[in-house]
DNA sequence: CTCTAAGGTGAACATGAACTCCGGTTCCGA
DNA sequence: TCGGAACCGGAGTTCATGTTCACCTTAGAG
């Protein structure tokens, strides 16, 4: 993730958040296709600035997603925190998803055929699924989700959900299908 | 789709099977990430040969979407012949994710963002959504889908399916647990 | 205030992939 | 068999983008 974060000197350390700032708010909206010059200049600085501070274009996404994954992880400690299981279940995805669709870049990291996935790279860094974990084992525990629904379900779930993530609010109805499962009163 | 069938000199027809055959192939592994070159390559010509055929590389794949695309038209007539919604449903279900499973090139072009979406393009093509609405009536109108499930509706199931096809059958348990639905007994 | 090493700059370079072009080759009707 | 229109080949062109580097600027310790 390249982070020296201390002994750095004033200007460049501003000058790191910039290009964070600026990197962060291009690929959420466009994901991977922005350009290299195009985060320089909305960052207000040049392309070698963005080189002293990031190793390649690589580089910068994994420590934006890192962030991002920060977050999530943050939002899913807190889902833990709610005394209903299903809540606690739904608090977390969807606290996710909206994350997800506030955000291009982390979509397609998650969604993107990358090897090793961002997904694997993340989850040793953080403790998202072992949180994640515990909130699914709470839901099936208590009755709320089939016997069988492990955390790799949820992974399903959410990544079918993003992949709506077209315009619209597609993905919730998406996501309120497998809620509700879409069989209909005969058999 | 660049479709001059008739009048065509035999080695040029030949050569445009070829091309289509090498492409085809192509695509389905790697999807929009193989070169013209490759191609060309694979079909035993040269890279000129390919554009006197195509004009560029979305022209070849729209030529590829749209064959694999009257294959699934084909599929879901099929399945509208049997007696049972639910399993023309189910058939027209997993015959089109199949399909998709073993077309890389084609999970691309519909989960892509391109604008206009192929899906949309084809569907001018094919009466393949015309198709399916009818069998999803058909399964609403006998009780085997829940009542407010649309056509739209199939597309969201079947982007969230093919958006987990990453090796293993994943993407088959998350058919099943949008089809049984994830909640568990309790409520 | 001064000096210097850390930091910044952006034109130039490197790379890779789509596409072109024209000399050579092949089909096919007469 | 022959002429020429249609077709093929693949080295070379073009374009887009990530990355570098030689030179300039500035923070900040002494």
């Amino acid at each position: 993730m390249t982070a020296p974060e201390r002994s750095l000197r004033a200007d460049a350390r501003r000058n790191r958040e910039a290009v964070l700032d600026a990197a962060a708010e291009l690929f959420a909206q466009r994901g991977d296709a922005v350009q290299m010059d195009e985060i320089a200049e909305r960052a207000g600085l040049g392309v070698g600035t963005l080189y002293r501070h990031f190793a390649d274009k690589r580089a910068l996404l994994a420590a934006i997603i890192g962030r991002r994954f920060e977050a999530i992880t943050t939002l899913a400690r807190a889902a833990d925190e709610a005394e209903d299981p299903w809540v606690a279940f739904e608090t977390l995805l969807y606290g996710y998803l909206e994350s997800a669709e506030a955000d291009a870049a982390f979509r397609f990291a998650l969604l993107g055929p990358e090897e090793p996935s961002w997904n694997d790279i993340v989850a040793e860094k953080t403790d998202f699924s072992a949180i994640t974990e515990r909130i699914v084992r709470r839901a099936v525990d208590a009755g709320r989700l089939r016997e069988d629904f492990r955390a790799d379900d949820f992974v399903l779930i959410t990544r079918g959900a993003m992949a709506n993530m077209t315009g619209a609010g597609a993905w919730r109805r998406h996501v309120t299908l497998v809620l509700e499962g879409i069989r209909g009163p005969e058999r």
